[in-house]
DNA sequence: CCCTTAATAGTCAGTACGACTATAAAGAGA
DNA sequence: TCTCTTTATAGTCGTACTGACTATTAAGGG
């Protein structure tokens, strides 16, 4: 069969976006309520139509500024998940979502735009069921993320420019959801060239009380050496 | 605005696929020669438009089959990259792409079934340039590729159902672009649980010369716990 | 002034790793 | 047949890294 002589078929292509951050020690997960059929009053990914100038890149950033009601998203990490297209995702017609994952410091208030439509920050484990298939969307982001942590700098993106080892820690051990030792933590971030670099004479105090902590930038290391990994998951004869 | 209210084109979706396979020690990658404009005479990836009724998965191992001639591809390893959804990646029209990597045991000769495009294994360092971004699809998937080597079992993806810790080390030395120490690499893959099992009393001449190597079957780990990891790419304090 | 809290420093044994050396089992060629 | 070459496999050794701890420092609260 020749390449170019195949019928296609016209798809409406959707760029979707799992949005984290981390509020109250919990990982939280930006949801819209939807105003329509299908799934209508359901809790739904904030997403939309790819427009016919842009890519989805662009479009999910365009998104993202539009239910984070945030005017300046260029700097927040922004990363291609995976693009869902089984035929029967949305039941009014075939649609294809490519899916990102957003990572955000500082959790702002969202929905600061001008759009209608509900959007909340919502307890990861008490996100969903959620509309079309994006439970499986938001746990698909939600174990990318844990795995990068593990060989990226990626939690840096959780945290403000300048930022505390405990902070840091603090990112680890919400998205992991195992609690890490302190000293060890420490020792292991500061011995990864190029994860954080120290801010001169800077402290922050963290909560009021304890010692003042000193404060960290985020490094230019792209991957991790050595990489960072989780506890042990299973009984493994480590 | 409202989400379902967007205004949206009809996008053309294609599944492409970066076919890797090793021969005689080096990496290959499958590809086909364009018949028709544009890029015509140009080398490419293969892959074609995603049906109505199937997914980008689907079409990607319908592809598989036809691209490689073989009558089964269930089993063998096929995974989505990314998207590539650049509003002129295509002259004709508005095309998104769902790229999909694809791991081959032995290779076969390709272009087995009716097809009449020509489909060739290309040395991975001759490839190229080719048509469309598929020079860069096809470094995503290198890289990919590369990266999964360390955290999974997916080494054994490339070779035979039985195969020898000499084959899998081969593998490893040709995708990353490196040579590894042989006692120390058979002793990581044996040290971490569910990498290779061994098939008991079996071995296998390797290349006519030499001491018969013991033979080992894929293992069930998802993960490789400690992971393998590539020796320091630049000059870390490693 | 203690007590609590949190950050940081340091210790110690077990494990993993890179660089080696040594041995075993096959075929090739003289 | 006897070596030489080739490849697989076994083992050694010093360093680096890791997890589980203990100790100290510096803040605020009662």
């Amino acid at each position: 069969m020749e390449y170019d002589k195949y019928a296609h078929e016209p798809f409406a292509v959707t760029a979707d976006l799992a949005v984290l951050t981390i509020r109250d020690g919990t990982l939280h997960v930006l949801l819209v309520e939807r105003g329509q059929e299908p799934y209508k009053g359901h809790w739904a990914l904030p997403g939309g139509f790819v427009q016919p100038d842009e890519s989805a890149e662009t479009a999910a950033r365009r998104e993202l500024a539009e239910e984070t009601g945030l005017s300046d998203v260029s700097g927040l990490h922004l990363e291609q998940l995976r693009t869902y297209s089984e035929p029967d995702r949305d039941p009014r017609m075939r649609v294809v979502t490519v899916a990102f994952t957003a990572l955000l410091p500082h959790p702002p208030e969202p929905n600061g735009g001008s759009d209608a439509a509900q959007a909340r920050w919502v307890p990861y484990d008490t996100a969903g069921p959620l509309a079309f298939d994006h439970d499986r969307i938001l746990a698909d982001a939600h174990d990318r993320v844990g795995a990068k942590l593990e060989y990226t700098g990626l939690a840096t993106a959780f945290c403000p420019p300048e930022f505390t080892l405990g902070e840091l820690q603090q990112v680890y051990e919400t998205v992991w959801g195992t609690a890490l030792d302190r000293p060890n933590f420490r020792r292991k971030v500061l011995a990864t060239p190029g994860f954080v670099e120290a801010v001169p004479g800077a402290a922050r105090l963290t909560g009021g009380r304890g010692k003042p902590a000193a404060l960290y930038r985020a490094g230019t290391a792209a991957t991790l050496h050595p990489p960072l990994l989780r506890p042990t998951p299973e009984g493994r004869p480590a």
